[in-house]
Parts: structure tokens; sequence; C-alpha cells
RNA sequence: GAUCCCGUAGCUCAGCUGGUAGAGCAUUUGACUUUUAAUCAAAGGGUCUUGGGUUCGAGUCCCAACGGGAUCACCA
């Protein structure tokens, strides 16, 4: 197999190597010979692009040169030369180190023109074979993908482009692999065409590190994403309130409807659950003592993927002594309102054609006022039966087995939810659907709980929380008879959570917010899988794998 | 889980009512010392996702599997 395979390198090495200058110094003929066998065989299956780039590698090394240095003293981003450099005076710029991957090589004959993209963005590179000698020889062993470094001076081609003139050339990281990278063209207004562009979403997800590099741009969607996160770490911290980690792995789960991910400790020998919610320990801190914590990090839910689900997905917790849900809903608008102006320097964002307002204050509305506007039916009290006859008046599909809170959910979903375009916080939620949130002042049957909605969609959701204790049990073992009745997502009774509440929880806001869903918000993806470098994707396998399954 | 659509060169795609597989870019060779999707000339590159079936003959028609996308359902 080794012969065969060396074979096929020979006679590549000749048909690329013309006989007609056997001692012109060509790297490739004077060096190849010796050397046929450094592929393991695990390297068998490349095709002929990827052989050529290891035999390139190959060849460099033979060269004495380095295809894998370990430093590289970079002075300059790209995007520093470009917004530096000045034509009046170039000086500043007359000794710069710049690097970065190759993604567009023009040769000109004794003259070369390399653009390479750093973390900032494409730089052009002036390669000449006066000022480089040999090592311009050297550039056919380089490709589309090799990192590379340059020292040089900046200067303005005669058309217009700035560029580093390189006085020497070093390659930094050899790759051996085909990346996707288009052809890019940019008109006189400053936009990128992109030709054969790296479009397949599956590949995109699967290998994001290769959608990074032919898509630049949706790199700006992770920054946002770490600048929301990085601006509500700063709000918080600000108003001292502690960043606190609660498990991950807890012997019960609970704080959210949701089926959870199990495992099993071995050494305990017990299940495991991965986390659903982070509410019942963060609760637990203010029983202790804290008086405002909070925990950013990720949830698992074991559930169906779409555009807005992921099996694991981040999601902000807060909780602070002696504020109610009134107070939580300034503290959210405040929040938000920071945040946008951060990641876009306004109050406003777009999404898709939609400009959305995060000015305060926010819409505030009764849920059941909303009920009354979008359906003409005012629902409150209503019975089973009643809802049932008026979901078919203003036909909404619903099965008449569902409860009066699942019933009340889908009219909400069908007939409100999809009017709350701009920032809306809905108010006083029925008691039914809130199992730790604390009833409502002053009205009967309701809690003191809100979510926020934009785009349609929940961003927010929170309320006074529940700390009479035997409220907290009562609902708790309702959720249970509802779980015994065959509702695997109904809550399960935590003994130490309710002996927390026993304790003594002061009152005490709550709120949880969806990272992922905001940052789609604020990045314009109408996909989770846009806001996340690596979704989930079912395993990757094709019907010819001779692999057996794999039984447990 | 249901329905619809898709899977062809490294990338993006074309391929008609079945008749020996196509383009652009990428790659290789040659020319070219300020190019801009550089250009010009030549060349290599494919088990048409997989497995069955119909047919003299299947990238194309049928069935199934695998993978993906969209919509819905489930679900915050």
């Amino acid at each position: 197999m080794v012969r065969r395979r060396c074979s096929s390198i020979v006679s590549y090495a000749i048909m690329g190597c013309p006989r007609q200058h056997p001692m012109s110094g060509c790297v490739i003929c004077v060096s190849f010979q010796p050397h046929q066998s450094y592929l393991a065989m695990s390297e068998l299956h490349r095709n002929d692009q990827e052989l050529r780039r290891f035999e390139e590698l190959h060849l460099l090394r033979e060269l004495g040169v380095n295809p894998y240095p370990s430093t590289f003293g970079k002075t300059h981003t790209n995007a520093e030369i470009l917004s530096a450099f000045s034509d009046d005076d170039p000086s500043p710029l007359a000794d710069v180190f710049v690097a970065g991957r190759i993604m567009a090589i023009r040769k000109m004959g004794k003259a070369s023109f390399v653009h390479i993209q750093d973390v900032s963005g494409r730089l052009q590179l002036y390669l000449k074979k006066d000022d480089l000698g040999e090592v311009y020889d050297h550039l056919k062993l380089y490709d589309i993908g090799d990192i590379i470094g340059v020292r040089g001076f900046v200067f303005r081609t005669r058309m217009g482009e700035v560029s580093v003139h390189a006085a020497s050339l070093h390659m930094l990281c050899k790759s051996v692999t085909v990346i996707p990278a288009g052809k890019e063209e940019i008109d006189e207004d400053g936009n990128v065409k992109r030709y054969d562009a790296f479009a397949d979403k599956e590949q995109r997800y699967r290998k994001r590190y290769l959608d990074l590099i032919a898509n630049p741009h949706i790199k700006e969607t992770f920054v946002k994403r770490a600048r929301i996160i990085s601006t509500m770490r700063r709000f918080f911290d600000t108003r001292g309130w502690l960043e606190v980690e609660t498990p991950i792995l807890q012997p019960l789960y609970g704080g959210a409807t949701a089926r959870p991910f199990m495992t099993h400790h071995n050494a305990l020998d017990i299940p495991l659950y991965l986390r659903i919610a982070d509410e019942l320990y963060l609760k637990r801190l203010i029983v202790g003592g804290f008086e405002g914590v909070y925990e950013i990090s990720k949830n698992f839910r074991n559930e169906g993927m779409d555009k807005t689900h992921n099996p694991e997905f981040t999601a902000l917790e807060i909780y602070v002594a002696y504020k109610d849900y009134v107070w939580m809903m300034d503290m959210v608008e405040e929040l938000l309102h920071t945040v946008v102006n951060d990641v876009h320097g306004t109050d406003s964002t777009t999404f898709g054609e939609t400009e959305i307002s995060f000015a305060r204050p926010f819409a505030r509305k009764k849920m059941f006022d909303l009920f009354a506007e979008h359906t003409g039916h005012d629902l409150r009290g209503k019975q089973r039966d009643e809802l049932v006859a008026i979901a078919k008046a203003i036909h909404v599909d619903v099965d008449p087995s569902w409860s009066a809170m699942k019933l009340l959910d889908e009219i909400f979903s069908v007939k409100v939810q999809p009017h709350l375009i701009q920032p809306t916080f809905v108010i006083d939620y029925p008691v039914e659907m809130s199992p730790l949130a604390k009833a409502h002042s002053t009205e009967q049957g309701l809690v003191e709980r809100f979510e926020l909605f934009i785009m349609g969609k929940e961003v927010a959701n929170a309320f006074s929380e529940l700390n009479d204790p035997i409220d907290q049990r009562h609902r708790l073992e309702e959720q249970a008879a509802i779980r015994a009745a065959g509702d695997d997502e109904a809550m399960v009774v935590d003994e130490d959570f309710l002996h927390a509440i026993e304790v003594g929880l002061p009152p005490t806001a709550g709120l949880g917010v969806g990272i992922d869903r905001l940052v789609m918000l604020l990045t314009n993806n109408d996909s989770i899988r846009d806001v996340l470098f690596f979704p989930q994707m079912r395993p990757e396998r094709n019907a010819s794998d001779k692999h057996p399954e794999v039984e447990a």
C-alpha cells in the first residue's frame, strides 16, 4: 500500500517538475527523491490537493524551514495597519510585523500579492523577488490556508490598497488540508461580495473553525455575545451582587418544568441529574444570608431541538433580597437598556425588518387585560369548560382534556404572544402556571410574576419569590401529584429546598433570562445555532461505516 | 414524531421526457516585478451519500437507509 501511494507521489512529482531544468534549483526536483515514505499509513486516504501539501511540508523541512515555529513577533493586527497608515507620513509603519492566514495569492511572475486574514480582518502583502531572493521561490510551497508572517513596511499600491511590502517572509504554520476560501470582491461602497461561499449550514455548524475562517463576519455575533454577557456581569458586580456557582450535577432537579438528562455517579452509586435551572440552589444562598446572587451558566434539558432550543443553553438567574417583581421590572429595563447601548451604541436594535426600541419604560400589561384585548373575552376566573368554549369561539385549536392552565397558555401563545413585538412586560399570571412565585398581594388566584416579551418571544421571566413555607410545600406537592398522574415534566419535591424555605427566605425578587435568545435578538439571528459556537448536532455517520453498533 | 425539499469535483452549483459526467472558482505547469474574483495558455481531478429494484442501459425512475434543511407537533 505504501508503495502504491508513494508511486503516486513520484509520478506526481515528476509531472509537476519538468525535467528541463533539473539543476535549476527547483525545490521539488532537487529535494524530493530521497524521501518517498514520509506519509503515515493513516494518511493514505488523502486527496491529491492534500498529498501535494504534505509534499510541500516535507520540502520546506528539506530546505531548513521549520513549518511550525513557536513564536512570531507580531506588532500590529491587520486592522491596526489599515487604520494607522497615513499617506502623508508612512514612517511610523516603516518596520512592522504582521501575520495571518493566507486567503488569496495572486502571482505576477517575480512579484506576488497575498491577502492574509487575522482576527481583525484582511491585509494585502506585496512580495517581490528582488527583496526576498530565494525565499521568494519558496512561495510555490505556500498555499491558501497557511499561516504566515511578514516583516516589512506599509505603503499604498498603485491600485490604492494599503499593503505591507515584505522584507522577509516566514512560514508560521503549514496547513495540510484544503479550506473553503471563496474569493472576495469589494465594490466601491465597501461591500464584500463572496464567491463560492462556504454556505452548507451543516458543515458550518459541525466545523465551526472553517466557518469562522471562511465567513469571518460571523465573528461579530460571538463578539457581541461576549459583550452582552460581560456587560451584564459588570452591571451586577457594580451593584454588589455576587456571582456564584451552583451544582450542575444534582441529586434532584428542579426550578423549571422540563425533562432532565440523567447520569450516574459510580463511587456513590446514585443517579445524578444535569441541572435544568439554578433557582433552588440560588434561593438557598439567599436563605444563607447573601442579599444578591447571580449565576450565568449552562442548563440542560432533554427535549426536542429546533431553531430556538439546544439541549444545553445559557441562562442568567439573579436573586435579590428585600425586593419584589415591580422592582425587578425596573432593574430589567435598566439592564437591557445598558446592554443594548453597550453593544449597539444606541437604544434600539433591528431584527429582520423590525426596529425594536429599548427606550424606557417598556410597556407593562396585565395578562388578563391582554387576553381581553386580543380575544375580546374576559378569561378571569374561567373554568376549564368555559375556556374550551371560548377557545373554540376564537378559533384556537385545543384539546378538551387540557388543564385550565394549559388552555390559557395555548390561547396566550396563539392570540397574544405574536402581538408583543416591542419590549412588553406581561404581569400577574395565574397561580397554577407558577409553582415558585408568590401569591399576588391584591389579586386572588394570581401570582406576582412577569415575563418580558420581545418580537413575540419570551426573553425574561421573573417573580416575587414564594417564601411562605406552607404554601410552597403545598404547591410542590400539587406538582408531585401532577407528576404521579403521568406528566414527567412536573417538578419533584425537594425536601432540602423546602427546609431552606422553612428556615426563612427574606422577601426576594428573582429573574431568569435566556441568554441565547437575547443574543439572537440583539444579533439579528433567527436560529439558536447561529449564536452557539458548537450547537448540538446528530452524530455524523454514513451508511458505509463498518463499525458495529455499540450495545449499551 | 409527521409532511415537504435536498445530497453530483476541494468549494458553489448545472445536468431536459433514462443513452459513456459539466461549468466557475480552487489545484498543477508555463508567461507576467503594483495586482484586486488579476489575466492569458495548457493539464489533472468524480464509486453522482449508501443499499436494493425496474431497464438492454440509471446521476436521472421506484423502494429503503443515512445525513441535512424547512414547516408543524412536542417543548420555554
